[in-house]
DNA sequence: ATCAAAATGTTTACGCTGTCAACTATTTTA
DNA sequence: TAAAATAGTTGACAGCGTAAACATTTTGAT
C-alpha cells in the first residue's frame, strides 16, 4: 500500500511518511533519513522533492494550516447563531484532537518566512477567518476594522495561550482544585465573551489619538 | 575573565557559556561541544558536571524561572495599589526584554519533568505568585480558591498567548491597521481587567454542581 | 524514431552532533 | 602515605543534514 503511493508520487509519500514519523517521535525526532528508511529508498531521494528538511516541514505545516482553517470555517458556519463562539470552540477542539498538528503550527520554531511564502499565506488566512468574523460583528461601530483586529489578537492570544499550556502538560503540576483543569477552557470562553461585550470605546478613542 | 570563572568553577562557567551560545544561536543551536569550545576544554569536560545536554538546559531553565519569579514579585510589590496589573505588565515586560529567557521557559519543549523536579518546583512557584495574588483579591468571595485558579489560568493563558505570538514575529504578516501591533498589549490588559470584574458567579455555581 | 535534455534516484563523503568507555591527572580523605 | 574519589582528556561510534558525482529513467523536440 505504501509502495503504491511510493511509486506513483514520491513527494506525497515523503509527506505521508514524515507525518507518521512525527506522530511516533515528535517533530524534533523527524529526520530526513527516517523518511527515506520508511519508504525503503536512499537517504538522498527525498532531497529530489524537498530542498531541505525545513522545506519538507514547511510544506507539512502549510497543509496543517489549510486543514485548520477549513475546520474553523466549516464548524463556525454550521452554527450561524454564534459563529464566533463556535469558532473559538473549534479552535480548542482542534488543539485537543490534533495535538501534533497544532504543535507543528504553533509550537515549533518556524522556518524563515521569506523562504516559505505559501506557509505564511495559509497561516494568515486562518487568522483572517477570525478577523473577518469580528468585522461583521463590529459592523456599524466606529473603527470597526481596528476593533476587529484588536479583538482578534486578544481572542487568538487567549486561545493559543490555553492550548499551549495544555500541551505543555504543566497543569498537573499546579495542584489545582477539583475540576479546574477540566473546566478551564469553559471559563476561558466565558471570560473572552465578557471582555468582548465590555465597553472599550475609551480605548479606541485613545488609540486613534496616538 | 572567562578563564577565572573557568578554573574556579567549571560548572558555573558551562552555564555561563551555554547562555552565551543560546544568545548567539538560539536554543536549538546550543551544543555541548560549543560550550566546551567556548571554554577551551575537552568536549567531554562538561559531562563531569551535567549528565546530559538536557540537564544543562534544565538547570538554565530553572534559573530563568527563579529570575522570572523574582522579577514578577518585586515589580508587583512595588505597586501596592494594583499588584495584579503590575504583575501582568511585568510579565509582558519580561517577555519583551528577555526574549531568550522567555523562549527558553515557555517556548522550548520541556525535558521530562520527572528527571528535573527542581525545574518544575520553580516553574510552579512563578505560577503561585499569580494565584496567591488573586487569592487575596478574591478574599471573602465564595469559592475564593477555585476562582483564583480559574482566573490565574485565564490571565496566564492570555499573557503567554500574546507573548508567544509576539515572539513568533507573525504579526508583521497580518497587515494590521496602524498602531494595532504596538497597542495590542494595552488592549489585552484592558480586556483581562474587564473580564475579571465581570460577574461569573453563575459559572462557579455550575462548576460546583459538576 | 531518435537523440539531447531534464527528472529522478543512488552512492559516497564530509563535518557536525550527543554520549559511552577507557585512560590520566589531580584532589580529598582515611 | 596509600587509597579513593573527583576532574579532565582522548578516542570511538552511530546518527544527523546535505553537497557532489554518478546512473538511470522519462520527456520533448526534431
Amino acid at each position: 500500500m505504501t509502495k503504491v503511493i511510493n511509486k506513483l508520487n514520491l513527494k506525497e509519500a515523503c509527506i505521508h511518511a514524515a507525518r507518521a514519523v512525527i506522530a511516533e517521535q515528535g517533530v524534533e525526532g523527524l529526520s530526513m533519513r527516517d523518511v527515506a528508511r520508511k519508504l525503503a529508498i536512499s537517504h538522498q531521494a527525498p532531497y529530489r522533492h524537498f530542498p531541505s528538511r525545513n522545506h519538507l516541514l514547511a510544506e507539512i505545516m502549510r497543509r496543517c494550516f489549510e486543514d485548520f482553517a477549513d475546520f474553523l470555517d466549516t464548524t463556525s458556519k454550521a452554527q450561524p447563531a454564534d459563529e464566533l463562539g463556535a469558532m473559538s470552540q473549534a479552535y480548542m477542539q482542534y488543539a485537543d484532537h490534533k495535538p501534533l498538528e497544532y504543535r507543528l503550527m504553533f509550537g515549533t520554531p518556524w522556518p524563515e518566512p521569506a523562504d516559505h511564502p505559501d506557509l505564511v499565506k495559509h497561516a494568515v488566512h486562518a487568522f483572517d477567518l477570525l478577523r473577518n468574523n469580528l468585522l461583521i460583528r463590529n459592523a456599524g461601530q466606529p473603527d470597526a476594522k481596528k476593533r476587529s483586529e484588536f479583538q482578534a489578537l486578544f481572542i487568538w492570544s487567549s486561545l493559543h495561550g490555553l492550548a499551549s499550556i495544555k500541551h505543555a502538560n504543566v497543569m498537573q503540576h499546579l495542584v489545582l482544585s477539583h475540576g479546574v483543569e477540566n473546566q478551564a477552557q469553559d471559563f476561558m470562553l466565558e471570560m473572552i465573551d465578557a471582555a468582548l461585550v465590555s465597553d472599550r470605546d475609551a480605548f479606541f478613542e485613545r488609540s486613534n489619538a496616538a
